[in-house]
DNA sequence: AATATTAATCGTAAATTTGCGATAAACGAT
DNA sequence: ATCGTTTATCGCAAATTTACGATTAATATT
């Protein structure tokens, strides 16, 4: 794709927000997040009989998850557990909440 | 894309979610929202000004961010004003705080 | 009727995403 | 050393997204 201003660069805070709503943004991930966030424990290759999609397939978007940094992986051979990284989890939850918050609805004409 | 269970349905609660993640994702949206949501009206051609983007692309951000339900075109000609359409707004907003909510870092094991 | 302004749509190109099967990698058990 | 289990990666195809310029549409003004 083109870009017109090929210099022009978008806050840190707009990229992170964009960023982790990609990785929400297929309900694939959904379901990977949910499942993982409200386990007791973080288990893995159990999303292969929760899901409609190839092993390789959801690898990927384990892959996509972590590439985005919510969720980490802890290599215990042959599995893989996997688990919500708190940390990159609360700052997303902020920019949501930011996001949402700066709502002046009273204020807006329509 | 080929599904491999072709007659599965995500839930609509999880279509929802990625429906309006996948509005966020993207840095000149998160811009568009922003400004709509903290402006003290309504403003549209504007944003021309304010993102790096030709006019047609613009546009077409609008028309997805319309399509998920976030925004609101009243037609005023030749000008068109937008607004957040605040019923899916909240709509969106519980969606996100739900999934971070369902958060039980204590019981975590990572 | 002609013109100016604003926004949407069309056509196209390039990049990215999604998905699969096949294969490779890592390691524990036999 | 071979085998089984689990997960990642590769190679590919199809779909979608992003972006642009050019054109069209809609309507107010002249």
């Amino acid at each position: 794709m083109k870009r017109s201003a090929e210099n022009f660069e978008y806050s840190y805070e707009t990229e992170e927000m964009a960023k982790y709503a990609k990785a929400l943004a297929h309900p694939a991930r959904i379901i990977i997040l949910k499942h993982l966030s409200s386990s007791d424990c973080c288990f893995t290759g159990d999303l292969v009989e929760v899901l409609p999609l190839a092993q390789s397939t959801i690898s990927q978007h384990l892959k996509e998850l972590k590439n985005a940094g919510l969720i980490q992986g802890e290599v215990n051979p042959p599995k893989v557990r996997y688990c919500i990284d708190q940390e990159n989890w609360q700052k997303a939850r902020k920019l949501f909440d930011n996001i949402f918050d700066e709502d002046f609805s009273d204020i807006n004409c329509c």
